[in-house]
RNA sequence: GCCGAAGUGGUGGAAUUGGUAGACACGAUGGAUUCAAAAUCCAUUGCUCACAAGGCGUGCGGGUUCGAUUCCCGCCUUCGGUACCA
C-alpha cells in the first residue's frame, strides 16, 4: 500500500471536525492547559509558509499536552478590523464585512488543511457585534473607574465621587491630568452636572483630552509616524501638519510602575522583556523647579511675579487706572491686607494671563474679587474668567460689596481659612520645572535648556531675542523627528535671554532652547550640567557656555564625565566629597526643604490614544449631551457599526462615521435612531471616532474561555476554571503594542476582580520569521544582438572566478557569438564581470531543488522574454543565483502552502517547518529541502507496511534490544525537545530511529505503536490513520503518551575517546564498571596509545568515567 | 548612539553541565535498479595534500583550562528594535 497522504490527510480532517475531536470542556476533572496562538488578520493575500511556523508549534505543544492527559484548550480566531479592509474599500466601495468575510473563508480552509487541533466552537472575530459588544463593555468598565494610589488598583468611580462629596479632592491621592484644581466638598456639592463630570473626566481611566496628532488635511486623516516622510505623507506627499484633536485616551501610566514589577513573573523571552521595561522607561531621580528671574515686559524684574500673559502690555495701562481709582470696597479690603493682617502678600489690580484681578496672593494661588451688583451677562463672563484661572492653577473667592464693607473682619476671616487650605509650595511664582536623574550634580547646572515647543519660551524670550528664537522654532518645526534622529551631530539652538534662578546659589542661570530637548519628555526642560553630560558638554562647547567641574579629580577639558559609580562631588557646598548615591539622597532632602523639588520617579509611557478616524473599527459606546461624553447603559450593547454610503472622512474633517445618516441616541427608546432626530433633549449625536486595532486583541484570550456567553463577557466558572494562558505564541513585532495593552487590561481586570491573574500568559515565546530565497536569472548586458540572452549563474560564476572570458565557458555562446558576422567591442564584450549582468527576480515556483529553472515556464510566465536566449549548462540546466530576502509578492519568493500541501501533504509540510531550526530564529525557506521530511514519512509508513505487496504488517513478537532501546532513547529524546520547544532537534531524532528500526527489521507492535503516538503532535494525520490499522477505533488524540523507561538504555560499555593534548585521537571500548585507575591501565596498555606516544612518558592522564581520557604530555 | 539576537561545511542546521565538532537533512559526485524517466537503494562528501601520514578548522585577536563552538577580555560583521530620555 502507497503511502497516499492527500487521502489520508483529508480523510482525517474530515473526521475530527465531524467528532469534533478538539473540543474542549469548561467541565473536566483534568488538569487544564491553554495553548494560544496570536490570532491571525486576515488579510486578501492568504497564508504564505511563515504564517504558520507558530501554529504549528503551538499545535505540537497542544497535541502533546493531551496525549499528557490534560485539558486543552487550543482556540483560534480573527483580529478582524483593520486598516486594509478599510483602503480596500475606499478603493472599491466594498463593505469591509464582505470582504473580511471571503479573507476569513480564505484563511480557514488553509488552516483546516494544515491540520491544527483547533477548537473552533469557540472561534471569535473582532468585527463581529457579539464580540466586539464586550469590548464596548471593558471600555465602559474603565471609564466608570479612577486608579487610587492609596489602595494602588483601580476603583469605581463612585469611590471617588463619595470622597469628593464628604473631603473635597485635597486628600484624593489618584493618578489624574496635571491641571487639578483643588476643592472642597461643599463646593463639590455646589458644582453643576456638567463641571463635575469635566472634573470626573480628570480622574476617570479614560478619559477625552486634546492630543496633538499628525493630520494630513489633503488625505482628510490622521497619519502615524511611519506614514509620514520628509514632512510629507507617505502616500501621495500631500503635507502635513500638527494639530489638536479631542481624543480618546487611555491612563496606562496609572499602571508603569505594575506593568515594570509584573515582567518578573512572567516566562517571557528577556528581549521582549527588556523592550517592554525601556518603552515604560521609568527614571528615578528628583523633579527640581527654577524660579524665572526674568520677564522680558512687566514691572522691573521682580522674580516671577509677573504672570500676565501675551497681552499684558496691552493691559497694564488699564490695571494702572484701575490700582489709582479703587472702589470703595477695594479700598477697605487693600488696607486691611496691606497692613499684613494676613502673613501673606497680596497684590492689587494684578495681571493673570489677560485679566486683570482685584487681588491675588501669588504665593498662595489665591484671587479675591470684589462684587458689585451683578448683571446676569456679568455672570456668564465671571464664569468664564474663573474657569480660565482655574486652569491656571487659581483659586478665586468673590465677595459682595456690601459684606466687604459691613463685616471686614469676617472677610479676612474667610480669606485666612482659604489661605490656609491653599496648598501649594512656597516658591509659587512661575518657575521651570525639571526632571533630573542627576540631583547630585545640581552645583554644575550652568544653563538651562527648553524644548522649542515648551509653552514657556515665547512668555520669557526678550524682545532682543525674539528673532533668533523665533527663527529656530521655525526651523526645528520643519524638521521631522526622523532629521532630528538621524543628525546627532549638528549642534544647534537659542539664547532666550531670560536667566532662571538657582535654587541653592541664586545665581541666575541663563535659559536656552534646543531641540535635543524633546517637548514629549519629562517636562520638556532641562537643567543642563555640561560637565556631566554629553549632550550638555557639546551644547556648551558650542555656545560657548561655561562649563563648570563638579567632580573631584576627573578632568573634563576633552569630554563629559558620566561614570555615577567613579563620581565624587566637589565645588558643591554641602555636597562636597559625597559619592553618587550619598550625594543625590542629600541633594533631595535638601531641595525638599527649601521647597524647590521633591525626589520623583518619572516614566516614559505615555497615555495610549484610543480615538481612531477611521470605518473599520468598534464604535464607541458614548453619547455627547452639552459636549460631554455619555456611556450608554452596557445592556443596551453592543452598539453597531452604522451603514456608511463613503469610507472616506467627512468634507468638513470629521471621521468616517461622520457619513452615517443614522448615528444618533435616543436616551428614550435607548436605541440608534436618525440624525434628524437630534433635539438636545432626549437624542443625542454619538461618538465620530471607532476604537483603535488592540482594542479587540486585549482581551481576546478571556474571551475564548466562554465565547457564546451572552450575559457576561465570561462566566466567573469559567474564568477560575482556565485562570490564564499557559503559553503564548506569536511574533516579537507585538512586544509593545499588543503585549504592553493586554496586560495594562489584564491588570485592570484584575483589579475589578472580574479576573483571578493579573498577568494573563504565564509563557511566550516570540516565533522567527521566515525568509525567502529570491532566485535570480542573470540578463547579459549587451546591444549587438537583438534578443535577450540570459546566461546560467554557473558559467558566470567560473569565468569570474577564473577571471576568463564567457565564450570559453560555454559552447553554446561560442557559436552564437561566432555566427555574427561583426563583433564589435572585440573581446571585451565577453569578459566576465558581475557589472556586465542585471540581475532579474524569477518565481521561485519556477526553480527546482538544483537550482535550476523551468526555462520554458519562465517564458510564459514573463511574455517579453518569450523569445530570449537562454545559454545553459553542458547538460542542458539552467542554474539561478539565490539570495535570501524578505518574503515578499514583490521578490516573487513567496511560496504558498496550498501547493505543498498539494504536492507533498500537510504532515510533510509541519515537519518541515519545524526542521528548519529553532522556532525563536529567523531563517530562510527553500522549499527544496521538503523531499526530505517527506521521505522520512515515506519510509515510516514503509515501517508498518513491509508485508506482501507491501500490506501493513505489524507482529506481537517481542522487540529486538536494539529497538527497545532505539524506542526508549526516541522517547527521551521527543519528550525533552517538546519541553524544551527544541522542535526541530526531535524531528532529527525521529529520522534517526526509523532509520534504525528499519535497519533491524522491527516490526513488533510493542514498539510501532508507541512510536505512532510520538509521531502524532507533528504529523497527526499519518499517524491517525497507522493507530487506525493498529486496530484503534478512537482517535489517537488522546492516547497516552509512551513512558520513558531507563533501564532499556543502560550501557555495559562505552566507546572511550583517547585525546591526546586534547586532540581525539582514536576511540577504544572499554567496560563502564571499570575505575578510574583501571580505565588509565587499559588505556596505557594499549599499543595504539604507545604508538601515539612514540617513546614520551606523559605527564598527566586525565580520565572522567564515562566520558574521555586524555594524555597529556 | 543605546538595547537585543546571531556569526559553525556548498546550504538549513546539531553538539542539553567545558569532554569524540559537523548529528539529521538538502545539494553534489559515483554506482545499483530501469528501455528510459520518476521513485528507491548503496557509497563518498569540512578544508588542505597526488595518496597516506600529517596539518588546519566553529567571525577576528588574546586569555583561562589537561581539554573551549561552549567560560572571560578586546574587536569585526549581519539582522531586529529604538528614545538625543535629561
Amino acid at each position: 500500500m502507497q503511502y497516499n497522504f492527500n487521502e489520508i490527510e483529508a480523510k482525517w480532517q474530515k473526521y475530527w471536525a465531524e467528532n469534533q475531536t478538539f473540543k474542549a470542556e469548561n467541565d473536566s476533572d483534568k488538569e487544564k492547559f491553554y495553548v494560544l496562538d496570536m490570532f491571525p488578520y486576515p488579510s486578501g493575500a492568504g497564508l504564505h509558509v511563515g504564517h504558520p511556523l507558530g501554529y504549528i508549534a503551538s499545535d505540537i505543544y497542544a497535541r502533546y499536552k493531551r496525549h499528557k492527559g490534560f485539558n486543552v484548550l487550543h482556540p483560534q480566531g480573527y483580529d478582524s478590523f483593520g486598516l486594509p479592509a478599510e483602503q480596500y474599500a475606499i478603493q472599491t466601495g466594498q463593505h469591509p464585512a464582505v470582504t473580511t468575510a471571503a479573507n476569513i473563508k480564505t484563511y480557514r480552509r488553509q488552516l483546516d488543511q494544515l491540520g491544527f487541533s483547533f477548537d473552533w466552537s469557540r472561534e471569535v472575530r473582532t468585527s463581529s457585534p457579539d464580540y466586539y459588544k464586550w469590548t464596548q463593555w471593558i471600555f465602559i468598565q474603565i471609564f466608570n473607574s479612577w486608579y487610587n494610589k492609596e489602595t494602588d488598583k483601580a476603583e469605581d468611580i463612585e469611590t471617588l465621587i463619595s470622597k469628593f462629596s464628604s473631603d473635597g479632592n485635597a486628600n484624593v491621592n489618584a493618578v489624574c491630568d496635571d491641571d487639578i484644581v483643588s476643592f472642597s466638598a461643599d463646593e463639590w456639592n455646589s458644582f453643576s452636572d456638567v463641571k463635575k463630570q469635566e472634573i470626573l473626566l480628570q480622574y476617570r481611566l479614560t478619559y477625552l483630552a486634546d492630543t496633538e496628532v499628525n493630520w494630513c488635511p489633503a488625505l482628510g486623516t490622521v497619519l502615524a509616524n511611519d506614514e509620514i516622510v520628509n514632512g510629507v505623507s507617505e502616500r501621495g506627499g500631500h503635507p502635513v501638519v500638527r494639530k489638536k484633536m479631542t481624543q480618546w485616551s487611555m491612563r496606562i501610566s496609572a499602571y508603569a510602575q505594575r506593568l515594570l514589577d509584573g515582567l518578573d513573573k512572567i516566562d517571557w523571552p528577556q528581549p521582549l522583556k527588556d523592550s517592554q521595561t525601556n518603552w515604560i522607561g521609568r527614571s528615578q531621580g528628583a523633579s527640581v523647579t527654577f524660579p524665572i528671574l526674568t520677564f522680558p515686559k512687566g514691572e522691573g524684574t521682580a522674580p516671577g511675579y509677573m504672570t500676565g500673559g501675551n497681552n499684558s502690555h496691552l493691559l497694564l495701562d488699564r490695571a494702572k487706572e484701575m490700582r489709582a481709582n479703587p472702589t470703595a470696597a477695594e479700598s477697605v479690603l487693600w488696607e486691611s491686607i496691606k497692613s499684613k493682617k494676613l502673613d501673606y502678600k497680596f497684590r492689587q489690580q494684578h495681571l493673570i494671563d489677560d485679566f486683570i484681578v482685584d487681588f491675588v496672593c501669588l504665593s498662595k494661588k489665591l484671587v479675591i474679587e470684589v462684587d458689585g451688583e451683578i448683571h446676569e451677562t456679568q455672570k456668564e463672563a465671571d464664569l468664564k474668567r474663573t474657569k480660565v484661572l482655574n486652569g491656571l492653577g487659581y483659586k478665586v473667592v468673590r465677595f459682595k460689596n456690601e459684606k466687604v464693607i459691613g463685616n471686614i473682619d469676617g472677610v479676612l476671616e474667610e480669606i485666612k481659612a482659604h489661605l490656609e487650605q491653599q496648598n501649594i509650595p512656597p516658591s509659587g511664582a512661575r518657575g521651570i520645572e525639571v526632571f533630573t536623574t542627576r540631583p547630585d550634580t545640581i552645583f554644575g547646572v550652568s544653563f538651562m535648556t527648553l524644548a522649542p515647543e515648551h509653552e514657556l519660551v515665547s512668555k520669557i524670550t526678550t524682545a532682543e531675542q525674539k528673532a533668533e528664537v523665533e527663527a529656530y522654532i521655525e526651523a526645528t518645526a520643519k524638521r521631522s523627528e526622523r532629521d532630528r534622529m538621524a543628525d546627532v551631530k549638528t549642534i544647534s539652538g537659542a539664547f532666550t535671554g531670560a536667566y532662571a534662578e538657582h535654587p541653592f546659589t541664586k545665581e541666575p542661570i541663563p535659559i536656552w532652547i534646543g531641540d535635543y530637548v524633546l517637548a514629549g519628555y519629562g517636562t520638556g526642560a532641562v537643567m543642563s550640567v555640561p560637565c556631566g553630560d554629553q549632550r550638555d558638554y557639546d551644547f556648551a562647547k558650542h555656545f560657548n557656555i561655561d562649563i563648570p567641574n563638579i567632580f573631584e579629580g576627573v578632568d573634563i577639558s576633552e569630554e563629559a564625565f558620566a561614570d555615577k559609580d567613579k563620581t565624587v562631588i566637589a565645588n558643591s557646598d554641602f555636597l562636597n566629597g559625597l559619592p553618587y548615591k550619598k550625594a543625590m539622597k542629600l541633594a533631595i532632602y535638601e531641595l525638599e526643604k527649601i521647597g524647590h523639588g521633591e525626589g520623583k520617579i518619572n516614566y516614559r509611557l505615555r497615555d495610549a490614544v484610543f480615538s481612531r478616524q477611521r470605518y473599520w473599527g468598534e464604535p464607541f459606546p458614548v453619547y455627547y449631551v452639552d459636549g460631554m461624553p455619555q456611556m450608554i447603559s452596557p445592556e443596551h450593547l453592543p452598539i453597531e457599526l452604522p451603514e456608511v454610503e463613503k469610507y472616506l472622512p467627512t468634507e468638513t474633517g470629521e471621521p468616517p462615521l461622520g457619513n452615517a445618516e443614522v448615528w444618533a441616541w435616543d436616551t428614550v427608546a435607548n436605541k440608534v435612531v436618525d440624525n434628524n432626530e437630534i433635539n438636545n433633549a432626549t437624542v443625542w449625536p454619538l461618538e465620530l471616532n471607532t476604537m483603535p486595532g488592540w482594542a479587540g486583541s486585549s482581551q481576546y484570550f478571556n474571551r475564548y474561555m466562554d465565547p457564546h456567553n451572552s450575559e457576561e463577557i465570561f462566566s466567573q466558572k469559567a474564568i477560575n476554571y482556565w485562570q490564564d494562558v499557559d503559553l503564548y505564541i506569536g511574533g516579537s513585532e507585538h512586544a509593545t503594542g499588543h503585549l504592553l495593552y493586554s496586560r495594562f487590561w489584564q491588570k485592570f481586570m484584575f483589579d475589578k476582580g472580574l479576573v483571578p491573574k493579573d498577568e494573563f500568559a504565564k509563557k511566550l515565546i516570540n516565533q522567527g520569521m521566515i525568509t525567502g530565497t529570491s532566485a535570480f536569472v542573470y540578463r547579459w548586458n549587451q546591444n549587438y544582438i537583438k534578443k535577450p540572452i540570459f546566461i546560467s549563474q554557473d558559467i558566470i560564476q567560473k569565468a569570474i572566478n577564473e577571471k576568463g572570458f564567457l565564450d570559453d565557458y560555454s559552447k553554446n555562446l561560442k557559436q552564437l557569438i561566432e555566427s555574427l558576422s561583426s563583433k564589435p567591442g572585440g573581446r571585451n564584450i565577453v569578459e566576465a564581470s558581475w557589472k556586465n549582468f542585471s540581475p532579474l527576480h524569477a518565481d521561485v515556483s519556477l526553480i527546482n531543488a538544483s537550482d535550476e529553472l523551468d526555462i520554458e515556464g519562465f517564458k510564459k510566465w514573463r511574455d517579453e522574454f518569450s523569445d530570449a536566449e537562454f545559454i545553459t549548462e553542458e547538460d542542458g540546466s539552467f542554474k539561478v543565483g539565490r539570495e535570501v530576502e524578505k518574503m515578499s509578492k514583490s521578490k516573487y519568493n513567496v511560496v504558498n502552502p496550498d501547493a505543498i500541501c498539494e504536492e507533498y501533504g500537510a504532515d510533510s509540510l509541519r515537519l518541515y517547518e519545524m526542521f528548519l531550526g529553532p522556532l525563536e530564529q529567523s531563517k530562510p525557506w527553500n522549499t527544496a529541502g521538503i523531499t526530505g521530511t517527506h521521505s522520512f514519512l515515506k519510509k515510516l509508513w514503509r515501517q508498518f507496511h513491509t508485508g506482501e505487496n507491501v500490506s501493513f504488517l505489524v507482529t506481537e513478537d517481542e522487540p529486538s534490544k536494539d529497538s527497545w532501546k532505539t524506542l526508549h532513547k526516541t522517547i527521551k529524546k521527543v519528550e525533552e525537545d517538546i519541553e524544551n520547544f527544541s522542535f526541530n532537534t526531535s524531528v532529527s531524532t525521529f529520522m534517526i530511529c526509523i532509520n534504525e528500526l528499519s535497519s533491524q527489521k522491527c516490526v513488533s507492535r510493542q514498539v510501532l505503536e508507541p512510536l505512532a503516538i510520538l509521531v502524532s503532535p507533528y504529523a497527526p494525520h499519518i499517524a491517525e490513520e497507522l493507530w487506525s490499522k493498529l486496530g484503534h477505533a478512537e482517535s489517537i488524540a488522546t492516547a497516552t503518551f509512551p513512558k520513558f523507561e531507563e533501564k532499556y538504555l543502560v550501557e555495559s560499555s562505552k566507546e572511550y575517546p583517547i585525546s591526546f593534548n586534547g586532540k581525539m585521537k582514536f576511540t577504544l571500548e572499554l567496560s563502564l564498571d571499570l575505575s578510574k585507575d583501571e580505565i588509565e591501565a587499559a588505556v596505557m596498555a594499549n599499543e595504539k596509545t604507545q604508538q601515539q606516544l612514540a617513546g614520551r612518558t606523559p605527564k598527566k592522564v586525565i580520565v572522567v568515567p564515562g566520558k574521555i581520557v586524555n594524555i597529556v604530555g
